[in-house]
Formats: structure tokens, C-alpha cells, sequence
DNA sequence: CTGAAAGCGCTAACAG
DNA sequence: CTGTTAGCGCTTTCAG
């Protein structure tokens, strides 16, 4: 390994002109020399040694990012947004990923067990001097243990502790619901099925708020059987369109693209074509969500960009520019594509109203 | 920042004495001077300084890991694997996503600016000291390049260098297009199309060699347009379905999953029934190969061990318990699904002597 | 303009 | 059993 003290030796200064010269201050050596000791450093290849540098400076660049999973879809996207905001700013990152499903097959809600590797990889990450850290949740939900003293700034993505305690970032489920639900309304559709996801979930209480919303503006009543409450997997979405046919939707908004998946295969059954006798709506944007015939119209949320600014909320208390603890809900984009379409409005007068 | 040192005046030992004690070396103090140094440490929560002790012991049980971009589907299990090997070995991780999608588009081979980036991101990690680094691809192919001057292990995943120089852990693509083909002709399919990646690719070159190999072992000839090439995108499944459906094959190979749900759309349209009037076969096992209807039939390539058989290799590498230079390929899944049926056997005897 | 000295936090060798 | 010393590679006064 090549130090700074051999090109020191080689070139006859002492380690702290090289030191000096290699990082730029003028006025550290002579023109001659200084070019001397950049050519000498340049053909011997010298490398400084962060750990050096940073031990002495006593900062390291570098942030700690924990996923609870990074194999759950949403998360390398958000990974990447923090990874580009740091790249941005110079910043290095050192990631664990608790493999939280994996581990201990989905079946974990704040067990200790969780609690306790959480508590390790922190001190981990202490010790490595990270400047912060992001902790990336893999679905939105509050997490009820708290790190025990950080004593680095420590931010949220797709989940939050209670209120107050550290910033998180999130989306803004309920206006997409909402503007969601808008949309389908504004296509004519008054009958419309939602399937849920379990009725404990966040996402479920928050997207049924902004449907809720939406409904009452336009004075839409739901009738009762028409929300209802899945697993947000495949099947449930299959088992619950039937009722939600049964009682004639035009339009079915599912809480997720998964359960959607179901719907397509439920309606065929039923002889209903999606995007002609049925609307249909997902969430999530997964990949699935364009190859379904026809696409399925779909809200993604804002990923990257949840993960950037989890970057840049940490990055600014670094700064110590200033500091927050409030939860930032990011708007969501929503993709109409062809699962949709324009239906007769069976009460002009009711419709009119909404406008 | 509670350092060893102050730990030794509050305890009137020397620091040396704290760093034995806290390191579990027996015999460092008597009995009740260790019980204290461990208490104080513990109420001050003393939490060693891992830049000071890596730079001490010229280690820093850490290895790099820069991916071509984070965000394509395969990438993160890879990744994952590789973290769930080093957190066996103890080993810790530094990331570097090049968003290379993101960033050139999609349109780069191996671009000067490529090049560049990798460099920067290459000194960038031997500076941090890491031991080691773990290359990951975004499609498999030779990466042209070569890093220039790494010291440290070295390890291609999902993509490799030309013969000899690094090693690097791939699938077996060969194979699971063998198996595939063969598991069709099993059920008695003997016009089979094969809706190929570009001619040029890896993929298509290698699962090309396992299906022709497969049809030579069964004596079956393809007629010519069979076997098309698309883009690995949806629409080009779509159209180049068409064209093999003219040609009555009774089964589709698809080399993506995604070009596979083209062909449900273009059998749809045509009037024929996935898994009843023509089987179908993917290859990725993306997520959405369950949602059809019926669930596509695919291979599932071994991520999550190719990014933890990488981290083995440089792990037994840095413990110089030897050093491979060779492409290891790992074998696939194959996940037989409803898509795919058994159809008549049109010459039996051809069949007889296939066994 | 240049360098000697001190020290970041820790460990290892060796002396008492 | 315990402490002293030296030093990992780098930066940063401060004195010449």
C-alpha cells in the first residue's frame, strides 16, 4: 500500500506538504514541487485511506441505510432515491437489510426478535461512524419500537413511529384514493366495489378515507357490501369481485394491483370484460399492471423520490441547517391505461351536482 | 463520543487494559477490575470506534458491492443473497447503485462514460478500504471493460469478463431452456415456437443452444419461423405470436416473461385458450407470471444464491483458502403451471424413441 | 513556502 | 496481572 509518507520520501518533503499539495491548498509547496509530488502520488497509483482521513476529521460521509426487506418490490427504488441524493452530495452508503420476511416468513409484528436485531445493526452502524440513517420499511405502518438512543439523525421511509419522535416520509394515500375515485366518478361509474386490504392496514384506513371523501363530495352513497376487506393477495381479489359483481359495479377500485389481478381473471369467468362492462382500478403500479389486457389503470407511488428525500431530510441535519420530526406525505401519480372506460350516468341531476 | 480512553481514567487503568478487557482477552485484569471496566463501559454505552480499529488492524471486514442499477427486477435478490452470506461471516457492506438505466437510458454497451463511472466508483471503494467487491450485472453478458488495478477479490454476478481474468457466478441458461423443452415435448408437444431475445444476446444464444439440443435428443425439426426474435418487450410477444399461431404450433417458449403476456393477449384475440389450446412457457418467473389466467408456466433463475455463492467466493478468497478464476452457473427452477397441457401425441413412434 | 509535532481511537508487543 | 510505548495513515496547527 502506497502512503502518503512514501511519497514524502520520494519526493524529499514531508507527509504534510504531500498531504497539503494532494489536496489542493495552494500555496502548500512550490510550483515545481507540488507538480513533483501530484506526478509521483499519479504513477505509484497512491489511494488516500478513508479510514485514516476520516478517523482524523472525525466524519465519515457516510450514511446507514436498513431495509427491513430489500427483496419487497417497493424498496430498491426507494434505496436508489437515497442512493442518488447522496451520490449528489458526495455522501457513501452502508447497508443492511434485516431480511425481515425471509427471516421469519412474514409473520413478524414488532416482536422482540425484530427489536433486538434492530438494536444491533444501530450499534453497528454507530460504530461505523455512520452521519445518519434512513430505515426503509417494507409496507407503511407505524413501527412501535423506537431505536434506543441514536444519537445520529434517523428518518423513516414508508413507515413512521408515533408522532413527533423522528421525521418519516410517506405518500399521500389518501388524496390518491381520493383523486382515484374522483376520476371514476367523473367517468360516469356511481356503483363502485373497493377491495381493500385488511381493514388493520394503514394503507386501508387511509385510502378508504380518501374514497369516503370523494363519495360524499359527489353525494354518492355506498351501498353496504360494496367495500370489502381482502389479504391483498391474488386470490382474495378473485373470491371478492364475484360479490362485488353480483351486486352489479361498474367499477372496482382494488387496493392493490395483486388483488386486480384477481378481478381480471374473476370477470372473465363472469363473461364481464374489464374496460368495457367493468372499470377497474389497482395500486401500486407493479410491473403486472401494463401486461394485463387491457392495462390495468394503476397509481404509483412516488418511490424514488420518497427515498431522495429521506437523503435530503438526513443531509440537512447534518448541515444542522435545521431539523425536523413531522411526517411528509408525497403525492402519488396515477396511470390511466385502458381498465377504465366512460360509462352512461344514470342521474344527470346527481352528476351535475358534482361539478 | 465515550472513547477507551476515557473509560481508563474513570476506571485508573491504562487504555491499553480497557481495550483487553472489553475484547474478552482472559487474564487482561483481575477479576473485579474487569467487572468494572465492563460496567462503566456498558453505563456510558461505549460503542468501539470500528474506523480507528479497522485502521489499527489494517481490516475492515467489509466488501463493496456496486450494482449496474438497483432497480431492475433482478438485481436486489442478488444483492440480498450477498448480504445474507456477509452477515453470516460478519462481514459488513458498502453499496454503490450506477443507475445505469436511469442514467444512459438503457442505451449504453459498455460506453467510455460506463467506463468512467466505474473507475470512480472502483477508487472510491478501495479508498474505504473494503476487501473485497462484488460486481452485479443488470442482464447477463461480457462486460468488455475490466477494472483497472482492483487489489482486492473480485467477483462478476450475472454478468462476466472474458475468460480467465475474474471470476463470476451465472445461471445455467442452457439448461433450463434443455429442461423446459423437453418437459413440453413430454407432454407431447412437438410444434413448438420459441419467441427469442435479440440474436445477439446472451440469453437468447445460450437458451437457444438448450432447446435446439433438446430437439435434436427427441429428433424433432423446427420449421422455419419458429423460432423469432423480439426485444424482450411486451409488444413484440404480442406481434410475434401472431406469426406462430399461423404456423399452428401447439406450445410457445417464450424467453421472458414479458413477451409471454403478449402472447396471452394475441392467443386471446385469436380465440385460443392459454393452457388449453396452446401451451405456454416464460422464463424469469417475474410476479407476474402467477397473476394470468391461467398462471404462466416459467423458470426461475437462482438469484438469491448467485449473489450469496459471490459473496463465498470472496470471503474464501480474502481468507486466501483459494482463488478461482472460473464461470460457475447455477442451475434454475422450473415452475410447471397451469399454462401448459398435455396435448396428443401426433407420431408415437417418434415419441417411443425419445425415451 | 515548508516541516515538526501532535493526535484522531484503537491495538499489539513487550517490559515491569 | 498491568502499563508503557509505539504506531495504523492522515490532517492540522504553528513555528521556522
Amino acid at each position: 500500500m502506497v502512503t502518503i509518507k512514501k511519497i514524502a520520501q520520494l519526493t524529499k518533503v514531508s507527509a504534510a506538504t504531500v498531504s497539503n499539495v494532494l489536496n489542493g491548498k495552494s500555496g502548500a509547496a512550490s510550483e515545481a514541487k507540488a507538480r513533483e509530488i501530484i506526478d509521483v502520488a499519479r504513477n505509484l497509483h497512491y489511494m488516500p485511506n478513508m479510514l485514516a482521513k476520516s478517523l482524523k476529521q472525525q466524519k465519515t460521509n457516510t450514511i446507514g441505510i436498513i431495509t427491513e426487506d430489500l427483496t419487497v418490490f417497493n424498496t430498491p427504488e426507494i434505496v436508489d432515491g437515497i442512493d442518488a441524493c447522496c451520490e449528489e452530495n458526495d455522501y457513501g452508503i452502508i447497508l443492511t437489510n434485516m431480511r425481515l420476511f425471509k427471516r421469519y416468513n412474514n409473520d413478524f409484528t414488532d416482536t422482540p426478535k425484530h427489536h433486538e436485531l434492530l438494536d444491533a445493526t444501530l450499534r453497528s452502524m454507530s460504530a461505523k461512524q455512520v452521519e445518519g440513517i434512513v430505515y426503509v420499511g417494507y409496507h407503511c405502518r407505524e413501527i412501535a419500537y423506537l431505536p434506543s438512543r441514536v444519537q445520529v439523525p434517523f428518518v423513516y421511509a414508508y413507515c413512521y413511529p408515533r408522532e413527533g419522535i423522528y421525521p418519516s416520509v410517506l405518500y399521500d394515500d389518501e388524496k390518491a384514493a381520493f383523486d382515484v375515485t374522483e376520476l371514476l366518478i367523473q367517468k360516469g361509474h356511481r356503483k363502485i366495489g373497493v377491495i381493500c386490504g385488511p381493514a388493520i392496514s394503514y394503507h386501508t384506513q387511509a385510502r378508504l378515507r380518501g374514497f369516503n371523501r370523494a363519495m360524499a363530495k359527489h353525494r354518492i352513497r355506498t351501498k353496504p357490501g360494496m367495500v370489502v376487506y381482502g389479504d391483498w393477495e391474488r386470490q382474495s381479489g378473485y373470491n371478492l369481485a364475484g360479490s362485488l359483481i353480483d351486486l352489479k359495479v361498474s367499477a372496482v377500485f382494488s387496493f392493490n394491483d395483486l388483488m386486480a389481478s384477481g378481478v381480471y381473471e374473476r370477470a372473465a369467468e363472469q363473461g364481464l370484460q374489464i374496460g368495457k362492462d367493468l372499470s377497474l382500478f389497482g395500486f401500486d403500479n407493479r410491473d403486472i399492471s401494463q401486461g394485463y389486457v387491457p392495462a390495468l389503470s394503476t397509481v404509483e407511488p412516488p418511490l424514488h423520490e420518497i427515498g431522495h428525500k429521506c437523503a435530503e431530510i438526513i443531509l440537512s441535519q447534518i448541515k444542522r441547517r435545521r431539523t425536523t420530526k413531522k411526517r411528509l406525505f408525497l403525492p402519488c401519480v396515477i396511470h390511466e391505461r385502458n381498465s377504465v372506460f366512460v360509462t352512461q350516468v344514470k342521474s344527470p341531476v346527481s352528476f351535475a351536482l358534482s361539478k
